[in-house]
DNA sequence: TAAGCGTGGTC
DNA sequence: TGACCAAGCTT
């Protein structure tokens, strides 16, 4: 790489910024809280895909400090739909953090920004050099892909190695006293011209020293090693109706506070063992959401399948020791994670009965019977409606609800089951 | 280092 | 239609 070839680079990127960049809501102005949020939003979401998030965010949560004081699930019912939750949680935590430690001011010191929860290396590049000007990289998938290209780099852009190697380079490429300009165009010029599958060269600023061009090699560029594909799995769910108190509504549950969808609600399901997972262990086909429960499809029996419908009953006694009769087949959903393929089949369930953690499942044993983990078993379907009408009133666990369509507008699905239970009200109507 | 962690758009 | 992938961070 020469000197003036770097030179060159930064100048004309830095000029075609400043005369093509985007509108967009997080450039207003430059405190350092709007622009972190809009980081953080921005971390493998679309610019698209974030703005109206941003924006209700904002208006919202419009400080560090007023983001800091509310609840978390208020927080995470505003992400909700976005992904990636563990972003929201870590974003209240960092202004947590800049309330308690830096008097609710984003703090101007590299270090600190970087302590930030959730705050990794390139959105503190970011927050410094946008927010602040300081001349610090910010090297995100676009900046890679147009460094790569221009420099002609064949390092795998996948391993974190090179992000590295290529936070160097791009350190010494910001021109005097224009590094958040500089960073952002990188960026934009990555977003808009040297995008992927097509990179639009003939409109790119710094096409006529861009030696992946020259070398032919700009569609080939940036070198990335493919992902593992995700693992399918199916989920086996219950739609559970309440009857009494809970008449019309539908029990779900709050996830764990770590892990997959964390502390995220959702409709009660379990992992169905891989000979389970359908007729030939794919997805069924033709059977897609609303009410499929009167269609035989692929052989299945009209009300389902028996042995998924006894696995459902079985494994939610077990696991969460929560008793029901499922039914009849109601739905299926297919949800994508980057790692995870999700084929929920859905249930109609009758709700028995629940036991909280604190109790001993042995008290009950003589009410429910062993036989009542068997859904079709009749004697024990009925000594489980008998108990249920017996236990209307009993208390759920704290992480299981009876909800309605009101209660669904505060607390935070992830879109599988917004959809699902949407599609539940929708119908019932 | 590699894997876990969401969702929707694109070609 | 199915890969690919988007302004990454944490463990």
């Amino acid at each position: 790489m020469t000197t003036e070839a770097a030179s060159y680079f930064s100048r004309e990127l830095l000029d075609w910024y400043r005369g093509n960049k985007r509108v967009l809501p997080w450039r207003m102005n430059r405190d350092p809280y709007r622009i972190w949020v809009s980081e953080v939003m921005l971390q493998q979401t679309r610019v698209d895909t974030v703005i109206p998030y941003y924006e209700r965010f904002m208006d919202k949560f419009p400080t560090a400090a007023a983001l800091a004081e509310a609840p978390e699930p208020e927080v995470l019912k505003c992400w909700e739909g976005l992904g990636y939750y563990s972003r929201a949680r870590n974003l209240q935590a960092g202004a947590r953090e800049v309330v308690e430690r830096h008097g609710g001011i984003v703090p101007e010191d590299k270090e600190a920004v970087s302590a930030l929860r959730g705050v990794g290396p390139y959105t503190a590049g970011a927050i410094m050099s946008i927010a602040f000007n300081r001349p610090e990289p910010a090297v995100d998938g676009n900046v890679m892909r147009v460094l790569s290209r221009f420099f002609c780099l064949e390092d795998d852009i996948a391993k974190p190695a090179t992000r590295v190697k290529i936070e160097k380079l791009a350190a010494s490429l910001i021109p005097e006293g224009a590094a958040g300009d500089f960073n952002q165009g990188l960026m934009e010029l990555g977003a808009l011209v040297c995008t992927p599958k097509s990179p639009g060269c003939l409109t790119c600023p710094v096409m006529m020293h861009c030696e992946g061009r020259m070398a032919g090699k700009e569609h080939v560029l940036p070198i990335k090693t493919k992902a593992k594909p995700p693992r399918p799995e199916t989920r086996l769910a219950a739609l559970i109706v309440g009857s009494g108190q809970h008449a019309g509504k539908v029990l779900v549950r709050q996830r764990p506070a770590t892990g997959l969808l964390a502390s995220m609600w959702e409709l009660p399901h379990v992992l169905a063992p891989q000979a389970a997972s359908g007729d030939d262990g794919l997805p069924v086909r033709g059977r897609k959401r609303g009410r499929g429960s009167q269609q035989s499809v692929n052989g299945k029996e009209r009300g389902g399948d028996p042995v998924q419908m006894d696995l459902l009953c079985r494994l939610l006694a077990q696991e969460e020791r929560l008793l029901v009769r499922p039914v009849s087949w109601w739905g299926e959903a297919e949800h994508i994670f980057s790692h995870i393929v999700w084929d929920v089949q859905v249930y109609r369930a009758e709700f028995g009965f629940m036991l909280r953690a604190d109790e001993s499942p042995l008290e009950h044993a003589a009410a429910a019977g062993d036989a009542v983990l068997t859904w079709h078993d009749t004697l024990a379907a009925e000594s489980l409606v008998s108990y249920a009408a017996d236990n209307a009133d009993k208390e759920l666990p704290a992480n299981y609800r009876f909800i309605g369509p009101e209660e669904m507008r505060e607390l935070a699905f992830p879109n599988v089951f917004l959809r699902l239970l949407r599609d539940y009200w929708t119908l019932t109507d």
